[in-house]
DNA sequence: TTGAAAGCGCTACCAA
DNA sequence: TTGGTAGCGCTTTCAA
């Protein structure tokens, strides 16, 4: 330092408070000369904040994960928040690392768009900071924003059996899970018979499962699958066979399911990735739900 | 605090150092009754770094973008890094924003997975850590990792020209942009010809652009784009229209163009997503590349 | 084995 | 308009 103290610098730099112009413009320049700038850390420190959200992704390889991410960046944009990435792999030892952090201060909130950790434990950290989930909580209590796909579903398993469908396959990222609970539900509703343990495949996240786990899938004339990618990686393998195809139903109105033409359910995910974000910053308590839509194949001209 | 120093307390807390048995029971036991935990924030700033590294990009929309960041993030995993992502939407402000924050050590690393700034001007940056690349820079002293694209965009002219391709249009996101040169001169070389304006056609980031750009292309036999997605949108509209296709070649090697079996060109972005993590945290000035591969399309049966 | 004290690099209040 | 001083909440060295 030459010349002012540490307050005038201070202010003559963050622009905060009176200083002359005269001392402004000479610290500013010396500032300019040594290529001084302000550590962001310790003003971090100072102000007890950091500005960042930590966004939990299990992985990015899934449209619902990654369409939450654009979501949640596109909101994020015009504002001085900054989204740091969690990679948690399904990982309850992993999310709750991420939770002790956040307890420390590392964030000042939180989006969950996937939790493996009790919703109990979760509430434990409420007190921390806003704490926003992306699926519906058991408990009204905590914020959370997430898609309503009951009547979507229902609407696909409708037309399915109106289709003349008698067996469906289910394909599943994970056994247990929101997705399979409101599928199962929203089946049984339709089809008025209990899923059967045969009738849910689980692995699929990308295309390449759905190819994969398409060996599998014989005894069935319909499948729903929990993307259009995934439906299209089961439609290849069907397609580069020459075998004749169930009849199968995707998710999210994926360019995928477009080019074949697939009936699909639009579950809104990069909606609720923008929701999630106004939600993790504007501290409400409060649960929004979003309606999906089903869109069945177009007719064949 | 009740009883030791904070000196104490630090250690036992921490781990580091020598503290008794006795006192370590003491103090970790009163700190889980009063919910005391550490401050991140002052941990970082007595420790002088934060562990983050920043991830400029235009937006996610692009497979080129996804696919880094996929390989940024599974690389990061396993480390003690946190990924902050930093969207730039191709604007030199914003980046300069970044790299001033870069400057205040915001952030140990960066990665630029597209500039718009000079890189004179981002050379100046080098003294406040690793700022690395994902293309291929004019200067040998910036760290970067990039696909060298020549080899696989000449193979897939050249195969085009086999085809008895005529006249090309090539999609592109930008005007200038890193792959519309290398694009070009590729073209230039194989078909011996210079690029024309009216064959280049610009926005081009999902395939919606695509699809939308499709009625511009008439005049074309083949196209060139720059992403299989991009190639299936204008595939698409033809398709809708019942309209005889040219030969659209795409790039990635993504689900889209694999089910229409559109010949293309796998540029091994995760990989090099992967890559720049691992130049970013270590600190090496040196430059990487990956070759791209061109796929003809499968024999139809 | 513990504690005092200096430092990390800033902000902000209060006098002067 | 400026400077002194007290935080922010930790880590780490050095004595004791």
């Amino acid at each position: 330092m030459s010349g002012y103290s540490k307050s005038t610098v201070s202010r003559a730099i963050s622009g905060n408070g009176y200083v002359s112009e005269d001392a402004k413009k000479k610290i500013l320049r010396l500032a300019n000369e040594l290529d001084y700038v302000t550590n962001a850390i310790a003003q971090d420190l100072a102000k007890g904040t950091n500005h960042q959200i930590g966004l939990v992704l299990p992985h990015v390889k899934h449209p619902f994960f990654k369409q939450i991410l654009e979501g949640v960046l596109e909101k994020s944009f015009d504002t001085h928040f900054k989204i740091v990435i969690l990679p948690s792999n399904y990982d309850e030892a992993l999310e709750i690392k991420y939770l002790e952090q956040f307890r420390k201060k590392a964030f000042e909130a939180m989006i969950f768009t996937s939790t493996q950790v009790s919703e109990e434990r979760l509430m434990t950290y409420q007190k921390y900071g806003p704490l926003v989930l992306c699926h519906k909580p058991a408990h009204a209590d905590i914020p959370a924003i997430y898609t309503e796909r009951r009547l979507g579903y229902e609407a696909a398993f409708a037309w399915m059996k109106m289709q003349g469908v008698k067996s469906i396959g289910f394909l599943f990222a994970r056994a247990k899970s929101p997705t399979t609970s409101v599928t199962i539900s929203a089946y049984e509703k339709i089809f008025g018979q209990k899923v059967r343990k045969e009738q849910m495949l689980t692995g699929a996240i990308s295309d390449e499962d759905g190819y994969a786990l398409a060996p599998e899938v014989g005894q069935f004339d319909g499948i729903f699958a929990n993307s259009d990618n995934i439906a299209a990686g089961l439609w290849l393998w069907y397609e580069e066979r020459g075998l004749k195809k169930p009849l199968i139903v995707g998710q999210e109105k994926l360019l995928a399911g477009q080019l074949l033409n697939l009936p699909t359910v639009d579950n809104h995910y990069m909606e609720l990735g923008q929701e999630a974000f106004q939600l993790a910053i504007s501290k409400e308590v409060k649960q929004v739900s979003i309606d999906s839509n089903f869109y069945p194949s177009r007719p064949t001209t």
